[in-house]
DNA sequence: ATGTCGCTGGTTTTT
DNA sequence: CCAGCGACAT
């Protein structure tokens, strides 16, 4: 076998890529090679003419994976693939779930463009329930409802489901059931989903009609799961359900990189699939073609403390490389210092997108933000405060939606009164009323309510000028003025832009909306982008900018490597963090460990470990203490570069080293000042 | 209907 | 420190 397709692939990996049919599992530990294989077998199967591109479904969990997948598959196939490519599933559980709901929504009780809703999207919605039902409970908050019903959904269980597994107390129980019941008729009146609802609505449409079910199987001979680890129930049943006819159903993944539990992962998918697909081959990739041999101990050796885990074994041919670095700061500013004097130590050419830094909680950025910029270090954030979340930019958008759609209610309340118009909490439920009773939606009974002059005053005519609003924007769109040029004028003409611009920070807030239009002009059509958006996390491509230090959360940093790597905060109630252990902390001990193991392993050539001794918290001083981690480490590899107190202040070197009397070199170099 | 003051409560967040 | 919210005043 010298096929092309094959080269440069280790035995594992070439037994991942030509092992075609029947259920297989791929454990693929750290920097093994995974989407080398993944791209490889994607296109194995075309080459060995086993099913055209659009028999084969391949799942990722997001946007950017998934088209690196397409892409690389792309190269991989020749000249003659762009064509092809494209055929392909190749998406989001998400993205390829709202895609086959579209084409069947009508069998739901959807319109085939309804609307996807997002987590703040969700809590306004519950809010406005909780107000109309008189549901108030200092436990029972929008932000907890969405959370919960959002587990339950992950977990499959619909209103009706629920039993004292979920809520113990009856009486509570049928209170919450009640909640989840008018939560979901509203969006089904909104015509609207929210994430969870892609999926459990997609098994729902397969249960009710089978044939809908037996065409999609018939059609996917081949599916590919990539993070496996990380799907959760609902996404293990759509997985088996569209496998269920072909059975060659790949899966990748690895134990140790799970890391959302807390979003209802379940890791005992991998456990369970040996046992629900009994003849289930099992791939162990294992060496490891990223990180040094002295890496690769110090991240086995802790995450060897984590219980029941898949038995596997990563070794390198690489030599052992440099010491693990640990650095103990006098506090974040100190330490901030020594992560930006190191950085410029490494990279005297400049060339920092070698380096990053990464962070438990993305607060801890603020600290290494103002050092890299004292230093003079040009850096890209990546993982903390999204682009799509931006209050201005989901207002916009709501804007956008109440344009495409009549239906969305949720959006609707967004900027029924943004800016302000006039129409208060008292016309908003007058509204609502007309709603119900007319069985129609907000936008309707707005319409209705200024013909028939139902309003008075100032509610009156602010609506009668939202709605004047719309139809314009409508009319724009009609004339075949582009979605982006109607947004611009539609902000304009509805005050939303002065109002923006007179906001703190307004002027970066403008620049938000710009770019928004920008991303709008560049997409086919209103509806295309609305799509776009909703399963979207970014905007922008995502991939490191030229020459940025990146700094990113532990989260955020999966799947990335660098040859420098800086893990910051390797503190008691940092890493881990101290919230993951309340509920059940074995269960989250483990948790942030991967977290950890996932941020050591990202690291290919040398990796620092630093804390701080003293921080503020609060505006309140904490006195942070080691990690636990860090005891868990091979401390012959540990090279400890000491800490210092205040240079001002004359500088006393410590030996707070290591236990087990570990080195204790005091290299102590501050270039800055 | 809207503006302001003071209180609370703050992980991670692929979709 | 800070955003977000409810209570109260205008």
């Amino acid at each position: 076998m010298d096929h092309p397709t094959l080269h440069h692939l280790n035995a594992p990996q070439r037994q991942a890529v030509t092992t075609l049919d029947g259920p297989l599992m791929v454990l693929a530990g750290a920097g093994s090679g995974k989407t080398r294989v993944l791209t490889r077998r994607l296109a194995w199967i075309i080459q060995q003419q086993q099913a055209s591109p659009e028999e084969v479904l391949a799942v990722t969990f997001t946007n950017k994976a998934a088209k690196e997948m397409r892409n690389r598959v792309q190269a991989l196939l020749g000249l003659d693939a762009p064509a092809q490519a494209h055929r392909f599933w190749i998406g989001t559980f998400h993205g390829m779930s709202a895609r086959m709901l579209r084409q069947y929504a009508d069998r739901l009780g959807f319109e085939r463009d309804f609307t996807i809703l997002d987590s703040s999207d969700q809590e306004r919605l519950f809010k406005r329930l909780c107000e109309e039902l008189g549901f108030a409970d200092a436990y029972w908050t929008p932000k907890r409802l969405t959370h919960t019903i959002g587990r339950w959904k992950d977990d499959g269980i619909r209103p009706q489901d629920l039993t004292d597994r979920e809520i113990r107390k009856a009486w509570e129980r049928a209170r919450i059931q009640q909640m989840y019941e008018r939560y979901q008729q509203a969006l089904l009146q909104s015509n609207a989903m929210d994430f969870g609802d892609l999926l459990l609505h997609c098994l729902q449409l397969w249960q009710q009609e089978p044939a809908i079910l037996a065409a999609f199987q018939q059609r996917f001979r081949y599916l590919l799961v990539d993070e496996y680890q990380d799907t959760n129930h609902v996404q293990y049943r759509w997985i088996c359900a569209l496998s269920g006819l072909h059975q060659n159903l790949c899966v990748v993944g690895d134990d140790d990189q799970s890391i959302y539990s807390w979003r209802g992962a379940r890791i005992e998918n991998i456990l369970k699939f040996e046992e629900d697909f009994p003849q289930t081959k099992i791939i162990r990739l294992e060496q490891n073609y990223r990180s040094s041999g002295n890496i690769l101990k110090a991240a086995s050796g802790l995450i060897n403390h984590n219980k029941g885990r898949m038995e596997k074994q990563l070794w390198t041919e690489d030599a052992q490389g440099d010491a693990i670095h640990f650095y103990q700061a006098e506090n974040d500013e100190d330490e901030a210092r020594f992560v930006a004097s190191e950085i410029l130590t490494l990279c005297p050419a400049g060339d920092y997108q070698q380096a990053a830094i990464l962070v438990r909680t993305a607060r801890q950025t603020r600290s290494l933000e103002e050092g890299l910029m004292r230093a003079g270090i040009p850096y890209q954030v990546v993982g903390g405060l999204r682009f799509l979340d931006r209050a201005e930019v989901r207002d916009a958008l709501a804007y956008l939606r109440v344009v495409a759609s009549n239906r969305d209610d949720v959006a609707f309340e967004r900027v029924i009164n943004l800016p302000k118009r006039g129409i208060g909490p008292g016309a908003l439920q007058s509204l609502r009323e007309i709603a119900s009773q007319e069985r129609c939606s907000l936008l309707h009974a707005a319409r209705f309510a200024v013909e028939s002059n139902t309003m008075k005053g100032a509610a009156a005519k602010g609506l009668a000028a939202f709605i004047q609003l719309i139809e314009h924007a409508r009319s724009m769109l009609a004339d075949d003025i582009t979605p982006a040029e109607m947004l611009t004028k539609l902000l304009a003409l509805s005050g939303y832009r002065d109002y923006v611009r007179d906001l703190e920070k307004g002027n970066d807030r403008i620049d938000n909306l710009d770019e928004l239009r920008n991303a709008l002009a560049r997409t086919e059509s209103l509806q295309l982008f609305l799509e776009e958006v909703a399963l979207a996390t970014d905007l922008q491509d995502g991939g490191p900018v030229a020459n940025r230090v990146v700094i990113s959360t532990l989260h955020a940093a999966k799947g990335l490597e660098f040859p420098w790597v800086f893990l910051v905060g390797v503190e008691e109630d940092v890493m881990p963090h101290k919230l993951a252990l309340t509920e059940q902390p074995e269960i989250g001990l483990e948790e942030e460990r991967r977290l950890a193991y996932v941020g050591m392993t990202r690291a290919k050539q040398r990796l620092y470990l630093t804390m701080a001794r003293r921080r503020w918290l609060f505006n309140k001083p904490v006195m942070p203490i080691k990690s636990r981690f860090l005891k868990e480490l091979p401390q012959e590899i540990l090279e400890d570069r000491g800490f210092r107190v205040s240079s001002r202040r004359g500088a006393t070197g410590s030996l707070a080293g290591l236990p087990g009397g570990s080195l204790h070199h005091q290299k102590v170099r501050f270039p800055l000042r």
